[in-house]
DNA sequence: GCAGGTTTTTGGAGCGGTCTAAAAAGGGGT
DNA sequence: ACCCCTTTTTAGACCGCTCCAAAAACCTGC
């Protein structure tokens, strides 16, 4: 393979000459920057990155952490295979990041870590100096954890649904915001008594969701029903079932249900389903955070869409410009949501 | 940050011995040994890995590249926002890779690749010498940039469901033999008019799957019917429901299904729901390829899981081995599928 | 106490780039 | 032709680690 000196020698410059061609400089005259470059295509020669990372003390490379915090106690060797829902979502996220990153030089390095497992330590990556910044995905509970990374003094912003650390750069899409969307979508079809199912009562979205409901709900005159607000106890459909067919046996007899995801609203529209209650004609459901199993449910969900994708799109940026100049103000950046209609409300 | 000098410095030993510790040699004496390890904790030493790559040529990286070919024409800048399956699936395998490699040095840099949309280049990572190897996630439809591959040296991986090439380490779920699964079921369960729904005709494995149904088929005393190996035109829920709802109402009356995913399957079980068609009492539906969304979906789906995790696990041990034993001979590897039996089959 | 063998440790030359200070080349103006 | 200023190019130190050959330290046994 070669190497700059190979090039150098080849296209009779010094080494110095073609770094700062490879690193497109203004200095070197034109006539020389197209020797060496018609040299470098010719040898097809690639610099090595890490001669590169070493000597620039950079490494061209962003990492992308996954939190798994959110699957409380069940630290690394977790599978994903029944949380459609987080594998989705950090798919999605990190797609948009790499859709983010993809006319940089930045590659991008992925690790799964949990912040409560291992409150002191730090992901590999960032340990070994693998990366020039991170994009932490999810919530990274654990404040200690947060500190730890502002000690390292590697630029890192944080990227997710319902992240937000006010002291970090954050770029976040709001559960109230796109509840409250939702809540607002069965008000305006004539629902009066609506039920929000919230996923795990230990996640901070939670509450966040409460508030967008309250919200949406606020002067409209509709009386609050106690009990509600219902708590699935995974972020998950089965849960979401078990919590729903709890509240429903109990007497409750909601007309419209927003859910906290699209698995949820399967869950629960499964229930439905067995017990014979017809959607949309019985039960009007709306799902936050849309995901394309909602236009696979039978009727297809009608959703907040909360855009994943443009959301690690946006961290990929502001990574890249916290890097640039990490002097610059903290950016708290929220995403906005989009209703996606489709066929689980009906207008009373 | 201490370098390997601080640590050698203050161990009062040489840098030598301090890169002979970390490296794990046999060489060193106990006691000097723990001497060092006791200064690196104190020092918190970690070292660098671009120092290490650019001097042991050696990365301690290793790529995932992510074939985008299956989805033709449509680089760079795609959305999987309605592409589940993709999403799901390479999440769960990139999963098992990590898991794979969770003991071991390396880390795992992610890109997305399509080598159709350029047949001549190389992923990135490759030709930036940023990974010590790499495992191919989905098919490599051109000939051509397996070869490219190849002609690098660098280790790699073939991985994926239906993704063999003889020529290179491939570990992949046989399709074919899913699918033969899914239908024996169907068959031990009393169903005789089976229709098979493959997704994209331009996939390979749909001719994998319908060897699959043919041998269950074999010897089974049951006429082919024509045209009921149903094509979809791409890998999702929404081309399945089409392709389906043609097939129906052509009047084809099959009593049992066999879909090649969980989406497909929904695609179709919301076709049925609104006209009507009880599942499992009037058809039963079996999926190749059980994902999460099988369990949530109304009635939850018996499906045929195919151990993503399972396959990106074996195809980070793979490569790790190749990496090791670059002369080890072509290891093929089928990762075998089990039934997972939920509601959606009735015995006849 | 020393030759000869074994176990540990070490110096120093790379690895392939970047970067700075200084040299070389070029371009007027006189 | 020479000085001065600007534009280009270059030499060489350095980044932090590995690795080899050689040195040092440690063991015998005689």
């Amino acid at each position: 393979m070669a190497t700059i000196n190979d090039v150098a020698k080849r296209a009779g410059v010094s080494r110095s000459t073609v770094s700062l061609v490879i690193n497109k400089s203004p200095l070197v005259k034109e006539e020389t920057r197209e020797k060496v470059e018609r040299v470098i295509a010719e040898m097809n020669y690639v610099p090595n990155s890490n001669a590169r990372g070493l000597s620039a003390k950079v490494t061209n490379n962003i990492g992308v952490i996954f939190m798994q915090d959110y699957l409380l106690g069940s630290p690394g060797k977790i599978s994903y295979d029944n949380d459609q829902h987080i594998g989705l979502c950090s798919f999605n996220i990190s797609n948009g990041i790499m859709t983010g990153l993809q006319d940089t030089l930045y590659g991008v390095i992925t690790e799964r870590f949990c912040s409560i497992a291992e409150p002191d330590e730090l992901p590999r990556v960032i340990r070994e100096k693998r990366v020039d910044g991170a994009i932490i995905v999810g919530t990274p509970y654990s404040a200690r954890f947060v500190d730890n990374m502002k000690k390292t003094g590697l630029p890192f912003v944080i990227a997710g649904i319902g992240c937000r650390e006010d002291t970090v750069d954050s770029i976040y899409a709001d559960p109230g915001e796109g509840t409250e969307m939702a809540v607002r979508e069965l008000l305006e079809a004539g629902h009066r008594k609506i039920c929000l199912l919230n996923c795990s009562a230990r996640l901070r979205s939670h509450a966040e969701r409460r508030q967008g409901f309250l919200r949406a709900m606020e002067g409209k005159d509709i009386e609050l029903m106690d009990g509600w607000n219902i708590y699935g106890d995974r972020n998950n459909g089965k849960s979401a079932r078990e919590a729903f067919q709890k509240f429903w046996e109990a007497g409750n007899r909601p007309d419209g249900i927003v859910t906290a995801n699209g698995q949820s609203a399967t869950g629960i529209m499964s229930y439905l389903y067995e017990i014979g209650v017809r959607i949309p004609e019985d039960v009007s459901i709306v799902s936050y955070e849309d995901s394309s199993i909602c236009g696979y449910a039978a009727p297809a969900l009608t959703g907040v869409n909360v855009q994943k994708e443009e959301l690690g799109k946006e961290a990929a940026k502001c990574l890249i410009e916290r890097i640039q100049n990490p002097d610059k103000e903290v950016e708290i950046k929220v995403i906005h949501p989009y209703m996606v209609y489709r066929d689980s409300v009906k207008v009373r």
